[in-house]
DNA sequence: TAGTGGTCTAGACCACCGG
DNA sequence: CGGTGGTCTAGACCACTAC
């Protein structure tokens, strides 16, 4: 592991177990180096991933700060396969697959994939259950030429695991737009809608390393159950 | 300005011209060294920059990539204030102050911005109007330790400017919770629903540097008129 | 193998904060 | 004023990609 990396983890673990308080301060980047015997480079790259996972807040003159992270347990503005977000949400997520498919795509799925309509894509449609009740539809397109074979049990297990696993590529970054719109048939037919006629929709276009978009992804979630949690923070124009 | 921002700037500038179009690789890093007449380091920098931004995808060994930043015009995911926002989209939008007052905080609040019910909180209503028609309701709690002073001119203008200019305070980050939720009585009251039965629900909470939380707000908006982007990076675990 | 980005080091100076 | 974080530099070595 890298050294910034196991730095970072090592105060992480001192801020979950309480040794770090929220609301107290760090030790200056000057003892850290003392203490982790690492240059003030690699000290401040350590601190900078606790504050892109929102762990601390710096500011110039002043020691670092343990911010609480009490309120965020499920950061969905990171990329995060449903098998992640159950294993952290400790709730009973079960996936069905409803289609699967390798079809030539449509105009619009090839615009979005950037390909051609000799090209070939997986469509997968799956329906994810929380504790029984089926609240999220989601539809697929995959890159058929990135990610040639596809079984059931793979989709109902997780493609990202098998993205980065067996087929050895690496997920990049994912664009996303949240949007609210009104139910149409699909959504009547395979979510247990209660009385609700409206989903929250979010569209999300994957792409793989170094920046080659592999998927397009319409997900329709049951009002109730959506939830999306960010940390924003303030971009300062130059002076 | 800073070496690392006027670089950043720069290529920015070169990315928007089109002379960086999308897909195109930047120079090498030893060729920027060299370019603007900078350390490795400063040139690293800039690019976390572009990065940060949304501007580039780095990938090791190979050269820095240009994303195509085209459906990226309405970054909510920062934090902005409601004139900023209506300026990057050139839509009329104008606001209506219904209700503000120097109060008392109730339990919600005081728990909400850390307050005791000694303390006094601005509580502020405003409406938020996109072509004459009232679609997002917000309602704001300030603590009024950090703001001592508003009034209805500053809150029809933009609250961010008064606290970040005659205040001289910089706001830092914001944790954002979106969810979906039944209309209530105010709702219905002073948005122009249509027949909507729904609102998309934004809380936020906001601190200023270093890490003070000084409002809360609670911001209901119609839902078609609701639109959320982000990008978000996929944060693989170290092995 | 050559070129590229990723990590790490050591040291300098500046800007800001607090007492 | 001393201490702190922010910027910038110069150089070394490693890991990965592309050929």
């Amino acid at each position: 592991m890298k050294k910034y990396e196991a730095i970072c983890h090592e105060i992480i673990g001192q801020i979950e177990s309480g040794k770090l308080p929220p609301d107290s301060l760090l030790p200056s980047e000057h003892e850290l180096m003392q203490t982790f015997q690492a240059s003030r480079d690699t000290i401040r790259k350590a601190l900078n991933l606790l504050i892109e996972n929102g762990y601390i807040q710096k500011s110039q003159g002043r020691r670092s700060v343990v911010l609480d992270m009490k309120r965020f347990k499920l950061p969905i503005s990171n990329i995060e396969s449903m098998k992640e977000v159950g294993k952290s949400l400790g709730e009973d997520i079960t996936t069905k697959v409803l289609f699967l498919q390798k079809i030539h795509p449509d105009r619009s799925v090839a615009k979005k994939l950037q390909l051609t309509f000799d090209d070939y894509v997986w469509m997968i449609v799956r329906v994810r259950y929380f504790s029984g009740e089926a609240v999220i539809l989601d539809t697929d397109f995959v890159n058929a030429a990135l990610v040639p074979d596809l079984t059931k049990e793979i989709c109902e297990d997780s493609l990202y695991e098998y993205i980065e696993g067996p087929l050895g590529k690496r997920i990049s970054y994912a664009d996303k737009i949240i949007t609210c719109q009104h139910v149409n048939n699909f959504d009547k037919q395979y979510l247990d809608l209660k009385d609700y006629d409206m989903v929250v929709d979010v569209e999300s276009y994957t792409y793989l390393e170094p920046s080659i978009i592999f998927q397009y992804t319409a997900s329709r979630h049951r009002p109730d159950k959506f939830r999306f949690e960010d940390r924003a923070r303030r971009l300062h124009s130059p002076k």
